[in-house]
DNA sequence: CTATCTGCAAACCGTTTGCAGCGTT
DNA sequence: AACGCTGCAAACGGTTTGCAGATAG
């Protein structure tokens, strides 16, 4: 198994972890590398295959259950596509929104405008309590738009 | 088949598929006199179920086939679960935003507040040529909040 | 040493496709 | 009468579960 630097974020990860009662592991260490420093939305798949460089015989199912656990502990957060699959992308701090590259899904957070105003305004007009919300803006990064033009 | 009255927007849904060249038959007249008058989210097994109530042998497949039809039409919307699932509802006039009840997933419109001035300040600031943009709303419904306190 | 974790295989669930017959136009 | 539409069955792709062996603590 190739022995490579972790980053900081790997490397807190890895603490929650192991600070959750969860063991590390080969395959854990690899899939945490991988998301932790991927400034892009990996679907299960991806990280698979991008684990198999590192542990050749790491298993799906075993992405799929990290994956599960580095969720439930807010590390990872759940990306939405439009066709209904789902990715998943380093969770951010705070409350934030994503901003999306439609090209190579390169996301990116943003400190959200403050939809106080109208959470308040939509809860008392309809009598709704307001829970949760879910911004996210898609566009194209400066890096596809320069390609686009090649 | 049960004749029941349709509704005035399932009516208008039945002449836009007549329109672009679809046929009238008993399973779509019933997919879309549920999807027109329905006020929440549905999925495509809630569809299902609930035109078997009008038409006994109606098949899921058909239901699927409906659903890509009235969605290319820009009839329904689809909305994206928090667990990957995908439901579909009646779309919106002009650009509108959801705002769902997540015990009954009643689902309602408001008029967006306007995002102009962040797309182009994150525009201006990242890079990023902006395409579109998603908000929802999550939280309880009047009914459901009534309910909870009985 | 023990409980957790792993990988494989198989089950599972929502969705799509192939096909022969039916029904709208 | 012709072609689109239907329902069935089977394929499909992503995700989950059961299990026996491997391994972190």
């Amino acid at each position: 198994m190739a022995t490579k630097k972790l980053s900081d974020r790997a490397r807190e990860w890895l603490t929650r972890l192991q600070d959750s009662g969860y063991r590390l592991t080969g395959p854990r260490r690899a899939i945490v590398q991988i998301l932790a420093d991927s400034e892009h939305t990996l679907s299960p798949t991806q990280v698979f295959l991008a684990a198999r460089n590192t542990d050749a015989n790491i298993g799906l199912v075993t992405v799929y259950r990290t994956l599960d656990k580095l969720e439930e502990l807010g590390l990872i957060q759940r990306v939405h596509e439009n066709n209904g699959c789902h990715t998943y992308i380093a969770a951010p701090i705070g409350h934030q929104h994503l901003l999306i590259c439609q090209e190579c899904n390169r996301a990116e957070y943003f400190a959200g405008e403050d939809l106080g105003p109208l959470m308040a305004r939509l809860g008392t007009e309809r009598g709704y309590r307001i829970n949760d919300h879910w911004l996210q803006l898609f566009g194209t990064c400066p890096d596809c738009q320069a390609k686009k033009h090649s």
